[in-house]
DNA sequence: CCTTCATCATTGCGAGCGCAGCGAAGCAAT
DNA sequence: ATTGCTTCGCTGCGCTCGCAATGATGAAGG
């Protein structure tokens, strides 16, 4: 007989796992839906919206995002002219990402749409909530990083 | 230009995917090496710890887990002896699923760890966070979940 | 009985993810 | 210039995940 018992439900990083996962479908359907882009691609465009050319290393930095994921993205979205690549002016082997005007274009479309599918999501916190959250899950990234 | 931006970093579904991902990744490390168990092994163990014989399909509810997952996660554990099948009564497409003694000896070495484990994560919060972190998961996992 | 439909678990298969390894290019020291 | 080391981005490859299709069993109705 054991001990001690361990009941899953109140097992943070399980419930966290949970919600992740929960959000993160609903989000991936509607973008692919709606605007035919995955996670990692709207990422990309998020970072580059606000409005500074960036490498593929800072978007690994700003996004979290393996450097694969960072590749692939940005290839389809280079295919689809929502970015372009600006060679860089100093180092050869790295280039410039930015919007085009079509990705602006299709940045401006999904803003509101984000914003609003957060809303909603968010719906039935308080903003006292959400700012509480937003502490507790940096201080949790830190601590699981931390100890890696 | 772009009338509104939006910032990846206070975008509440990135951070609590983030969180996740880091949570997740250092305890899948952590269960690996200690035990040879994956998440979705380990999961099962957590709730057949509970001491109830279980189905699969019972297993899905409980875990949130497809049901492939848990059909591989239940074949893995079998095979090491972990976990036993036990014909079902009145079913016989189903079996129950049980902690072996095996099992048990693991179950007990796992729990004072993944306490542990999970305390330390948590060292930088507060109990009352902990808890208002809890039932806030569980209104945006319900959230998101009404919605689809 | 025997057909029809539902349910439990498994297998098949494609998509996504990320580590490792690669070539190209830059950098540093001589 | 040459060598050796580092950094940037891409490709190869294996792993995990989950939907869909399948096989097996059970339940319901004629």
């Amino acid at each position: 007989m054991a001990a001690k018992k361990l009941n899953l439900d109140n097992f943070l990083p399980y419930r966290l796992s949970i919600a992740s996962n929960a959000l993160s479908e609903r989000i991936a359907a509607e973008y692919q839906n709606r605007f035919g882009l995955k996670i990692p691609e709207w990422r990309l465009m998020a970072v580059l919206g606000e409005g500074k050319p960036k490498t593929q290393r800072e978007l690994v930095e700003a996004t979290r995002m393996d450097k694969v994921t960072v590749s692939r993205a940005a290839k389809a979205l280079a295919e689809r002219q929502l970015i372009a690549r600006q060679a860089h002016e100093v180092d050869g082997r790295s280039h410039h990402l930015e919007l085009t005007e079509t990705g602006w274009s299709l940045y401006d479309a999904i803003v509101p749409a984000a914003l609003a599918s957060e809303a909603q999501l968010e719906s039935k916190i308080t903003a006292a909530e959400r700012a509480t959250m937003m502490a507790i899950l940096a201080k949790l990234t830190a601590a699981a990083e931390d100890y890696a």
